[in-house]
DNA sequence: TGAAGAAAAGTGCATATACACTTAGATGAG
DNA sequence: CTCATCTAAGTGTATATGCACTTTTCTTCA
């Protein structure tokens, strides 16, 4: 390499690359972190939100994870075919699809609970419980 | 719909999540923004970042944005194929294909300015510069 | 100088992301 | 009751993401 590539950052200016940026990184990290139990951060969350007493509709569901809901249908495939995740057709409305976490699922989380926990500390060990809250603050209102 | 599904959140909770979130989120008006010249904000950001004096190797661009660079070899695929980005082998390592903006990159590039501005300002609009460079300061803690 | 090892980049595979459009089922106005 | 409309979800298409592995080229050292 000839020469020190360090260019005027355009990363430092722009909101979406900088959030880009820094998701793609600290998911790197949950990714490894989840690596053992077969799972990404993506799939973690999903099944995480799923931990609750009742089923819940897809668009609900993709609403309260802040993804296109044809997304979700989508991230949905792998965790049903290997049995973490149930979908059933709603008795009352034939449109609506039910989604529940299966037992193997609840299993699987337990396993993967600590594994997050790792991931997690390591991404806010540098941070005080403060400064979290801030940052959660600007966080929702970049994105309002 | 039956009930309100609020449930406790994992989502404020996990911050890799909270992350991915607000990437989509903010992603998704980016993209929305940039839409007339048919960009999207990753691709927009990998031509900024190439608005530069000299040509760069794929693995220090992919450094530079920080993603993965096999991901940056697939992304620029359609640069190339549009014509707005050219890559040519280093004369004096073959190994080596350094990355240029070609002038027709450069002009759409003209155009599409603009539009981020756009979708810039509206993202940052609830947010001091000063509440940035600690939103900004955060994130760097965050990835480390 | 020739072979071992390093380094740059590409490929195979699996998953994620979302817009535009389609399909199937519910619902409400006349 | 029926048809127009709405609504929940799926599909087509294109792009993004990154790990594991491969290929090509360069470098180093014995």
């Amino acid at each position: 390499m000839k020469r020190d590539y360090t260019y005027s950052d355009f990363n430092t200016l722009c909101a979406c690359q900088a959030l880009r940026k820094s998701a793609r990184t600290v998911t790197r990290r949950y990714n490894a972190a989840l690596k053992p139990v077969g799972l990404n951060i993506g799939q973690f969350t999903t099944l995480a939100s799923l931990l609750r007493p009742d089923s819940v509709p897809i668009s609900v569901l993709a609403e309260q994870l802040g993804m296109d809901r044809t997304t979700l249908t989508r991230d949905l495939k792998p965790l049903e075919r290997r049995g973490l995740v149930v979908s059933l057709s709603d008795a009352e409305d034939a449109r609506q699809r039910n989604i529940t976490i299966s037992d193997r699922g609840r299993e699987l989380m337990k396993r993967a609970a600590p594994l997050w926990e790792i991931a997690q500390e390591k991404t806010k060990k540098n941070i005080s419980d403060e400064q979290w809250t801030d940052f959660r603050a600007e966080l929702t209102k970049l994105t309002h």
